[in-house]
DNA sequence: CTGTTAGCGCCTTCAT
DNA sequence: ATGAAGGCGCTAACAG
């Protein structure tokens, strides 16, 4: 049903070439003709198929994005920066979605082969060794956002230092006077190859060092993603022989947990409980929780530029920015009691 | 340098044909033909190409899905629905976020007809009298998602019944013996054309009305969505001369700005003041917020269903299915003092 | 069962 | 400046 070039250039009395000259504004054509040209093409209302189109150019225009758990806010706010970015330029946008390690696999491995795609931004899924030779063998630009693998040099990364910010955080807890720091974050070691809760674990234990406060096993508990497992850590913690005075959680989600388990425990918070958490997103500002800030909507839109740019010019070395982490603070710490 | 169907024939010894059914399952290939065929596929680590392969079925094997603000967690729960059952389809996601009336118009008008798309989720955008001409003309397949049009019969729908679930939010709280009942919502009319909030202002005033309760208009107050916003006018409504006993927000989102101008006023919950929102997002069970559930991950998952129905045969006629509300009585409600 | 061939719709030389 | 022709990689119909 829908017309196609050749419909346009039999109406217009041309040959096809200069119906496709006139569709990519080639200056090789008359004036008169290109009038004509333009006539059929209202008349016929004709659009130019874009699949065809891909298939001669060898170009999809499509950004392919891979992101893990989309509905986490800090990935919708990386997604949003991603998205508005792309928005503005004539790419369009495909999305994945990883909530298993089959699907991070399926799509680590063979999206970027399928040829559907103009290039790629991954968000948080570092790849490891098994991975490389299929992100190495792709032949269109990757970003990696949030993401790290010490062969990842030939990709343009953006990160955000999750030591610096891990203990940024445990420094704001040092400086109340705190000495007890439970640290309750996600696995540190994950399937998914998650770097932030491990990176934080780190930056946690350097401020515990660099304040003589010797680190101790038992304050640092790990479970699943989420609110409940939190939760249920916090409880854990704050019902042993030793209970901590500070709670540091990986995620604001994490320390809506905490704060829970802390009301439950009849603790108050910040006077009996500091808790911090990490993000910002939306609540915690509602909730005045105390939080490092990340620049999560920026990374994404820094993402997708310097992959623009390095589609307009492939000749462009791939670079690695690091965004910027900040203290929040807010009701839910204060100085040891 | 990628290898195609034509390098794995030389390989294999066959034709491009024997290739090509081999990578769709036919039947009609010799098991060690067969055989062949895969060792040379995998040899040459060949993925077919799926420009290509689009081309040559007049297919694109993607699904565009429109969406006004995907960052309010409403939206992002019917995306996942949407995902989730179109990861398990050969179809991919391509998405349009909305946050702009021009980017409104521009998707609903420009997209269907690209044809890059087999098939179209729109979701709370319902169109008006001049979308339709759009609409009608695209010859892929469309589901709406809560959207309405009196003309869109000829589109496959999936409704929650908006005034339905308004007439028992404000029912609830009638029976908890309430009689000034104050409605806090998104602007009424807006250049999206959102029907939620009117939906919901009508079923408000179905039930003030059966109660006997006359309509206030003080009562009701709108203003730009958010929790922010929402926070303003619940101020100006508790400080008011005759301040209401409950209010029903149409968003368990402008609830918290309901709570928090409470806490502020000095107001209890639910001793002082009920408060009632809707959605049921994740933070509304953690904050024991009472609310009309909706079933937003299934209507992503059902509109997926019914295009992909559609999609597999063509004739199927266009339905229009609802999903049904549910109250959730949590800590916001009490009865009336 | 399998190889061959004709498109799918467009872009891009190559002549003219 | 313009028309004709070849090709992008794959599918499907057609002979064998």
């Amino acid at each position: 049903v829908a017309a196609t070039i050749r419909d346009v250039a039999r109406l217009a009395g041309v040959g096809i070439g200069t119906v496709s000259r006139v569709i990519n504004n080639s200056p090789l054509v008359s004036e008169p003709t290109r009038q004509r040209v333009m006539w059929a093409i209202e008349e016929l209302a004709f659009v130019p198929n874009q699949t065809a189109r891909k298939l001669s150019l060898g170009k999809t225009l499509t950004i392919s994005v891979i992101t893990p758990f989309f509905t986490r806010p800090a990935f919708i706010e990386r997604l949003r920066g991603i998205e508005q970015t792309l928005a503005k330029s004539a790419y369009e946008m495909t999305l994945y979605n990883v909530e298993s390690v089959a699907r991070r696999d399926e799509c680590l491995r063979e999206v970027p082969l399928r040829e559907r795609t103009d290039g790629i931004i991954i968000l948080s899924l570092s790849p490891n060794d098994a991975d490389l030779p299929y992100l190495e063998s792709v032949k269109v630009p990757i970003v990696l956002i949030d993401a790290q693998h010490a062969a990842l040099t030939r990709f343009t990364r953006i990160l955000i230092d999750d030591v610096a910010g891990g203990r940024a955080a445990v420094n704001h807890l040092i400086e109340l006077g705190h000495r007890q720091i439970a640290y309750i974050s996600d696995p540190l070691e994950t399937p998914f190859n998650f770097t932030s809760s491990r990176d934080r674990f780190t930056g946690y234990r350097q401020a515990l060092q660099q304040a003589g406060i010797a680190f101790r096993p038992e304050y640092h508990l790990q479970g699943e993603h989420g609110r409940a497992p939190a939760h249920r850590m916090a409880k854990q913690l704050l019902s042993a022989a030793n209970p901590p005075s500070a709670i540091f959680a990986a995620s604001d989600t994490q320390a809506l947990g905490v704060l829970e388990a802390a009301r439950e425990s009849g603790l108050r918070v910040p006077q009996d409980l500091s808790v911090i958490g990490y993000d910002d997103i939306e609540i915690s500002e509602y909730l005045g929780i105390t939080t490092m800030r990340q620049q999560l909507y920026e990374s994404g839109l820094r993402g997708v530029e310097l992959l623009l740019a390095s589609l307009a010019d492939p000749s462009l070395a791939p670079v690695c920015e690091y965004l910027p982490v900040e203290l929040v603070v807010r009701g839910t710490t204060a100085a040891c009691p």
